[in-house]
DNA sequence: ACGCTGCGAGTCAAGTTGTCTCATAAGATT
DNA sequence: AATCTTATGAGACAACTTGACTCGCAGCGT
């Protein structure tokens, strides 16, 4: 039987993730330490080291355990589409877990490489498939775009970041409505 | 002889600050300890005790060195002025110090309510000041607003800040294009 | 029932934190 | 120049944290 497949290692092991979701979500970053995550999960101190010998990594999987907004597979039309995936990112960064996590990834990726890494991964997942869906939606004649396809995901995603991180108030749906019209013209006006 | 102007308090705390910030800008947050920041300035331990008993409210005076960017007083034609500024505070967000000192704020506010104090009056006055140009400016007759002016920040701050500090890269003066002509219609096109 | 292995509890040295004391010297006051 | 004031550096100190290790136990697959 290996390590892995150990009902008694895979069941610390969820314990000790969620506790460190917990963790971070109430008391930020650095609350995720081995002693208040054995706390936490109700697990021995020395299992916390077993799993995760360094605190960065744990809080980095800690991290990867809350669902962030993504694009959906693009339906036509295209507009509508953005509307509503749109809509639903405002919504999740109105959630407390994603903006931690979020706005943890922004601060940390600074100075950890891992982090960044990340980091970089999530903004090209959003560049990527927001680019390919307007290409895909220019080249059916649906739109008629201003801005390069590589800017549309800081047009339209930054807006609602920005009011969620730092003004940290809902977004209305007049901002996400101007964030559409600026990425181009449609051509069903 | 009061504390605030023996100029042998002053110099500490100089040192001290200039440590703390240094520290934030190289490691982040959690290296700004009393430990750290005595070794850094060149100051005893007990000195920065004395200065400030708590870290916190150290990082917090160390990130207020660092000039942020804001807007300046609006000058006419308001659509000039909204590219100049906006240009600056691009420019601004490449610098790594305000690229820490921000996503920080945003980060840590969510756990510390000083924190929290000093990201609402950050937002506060861009947004404040932002909304009073342009009010101003569809007065004259300079642009006809599409977005309620509380939400011109989020559009035009919002993108430069997301392809900062998410896809940590430079902004180029099509996006802000962008964001300036999403704001409504200008008169002089 | 047996053997394997992850676990909790506990121990330990090394390092960190926050507090306090004291001699010193920088700076104000005369 | 002499004197008083007070911020400072060095260091002592207890309480606590960190990371590594040991060992008996019990959950689990065979």
């Amino acid at each position: 039987m290996t390590s892995e497949t150990d009902p008694r290692f895979l069941r610390s092991r969820e314990a000790i993730l969620n506790a460190a979701r917990e963790l971070l979500l109430e008391s930020g970053p650095t609350a995720v330490t081995h002693v208040q995550v054995a706390d936490r999960a109700g697990v021995g101190r020395a299992t916390v080291y077993r799993h995760w010998p360094q605190a960065e990594p744990l809080l980095l999987e800690a991290m990867a355990t809350v669902p962030m907004p993504f694009l959906d597979r693009p339906t036509t039309p295209t507009r509508e589409w953005l509307r509503r995936e749109l809509t639903a990112i405002a919504r999740q960064l109105e959630l407390d877990d994603v903006r931690a996590v979020s706005t943890t990834l922004a601060n940390t990726a600074l100075w950890d490489e891992n982090m960044d890494t990340r980091r970089a991964q999530f903004a090209g997942i959003l560049a990527d498939r927001l680019a390919a869906a307007l290409d895909d939606a220019e080249a059916r004649g649906e739109i008629t775009l201003t801005l390069t396809s590589r800017n549309a995901a800081a047009m339209t995603i930054g807006p609602m970041y920005y009011r969620s991180t730092i003004e940290h108030a809902p977004t209305d749906s007049a901002l996400i409505e101007a964030a559409i019209a600026a990425l181009g013209t449609w051509s069903t006006d």
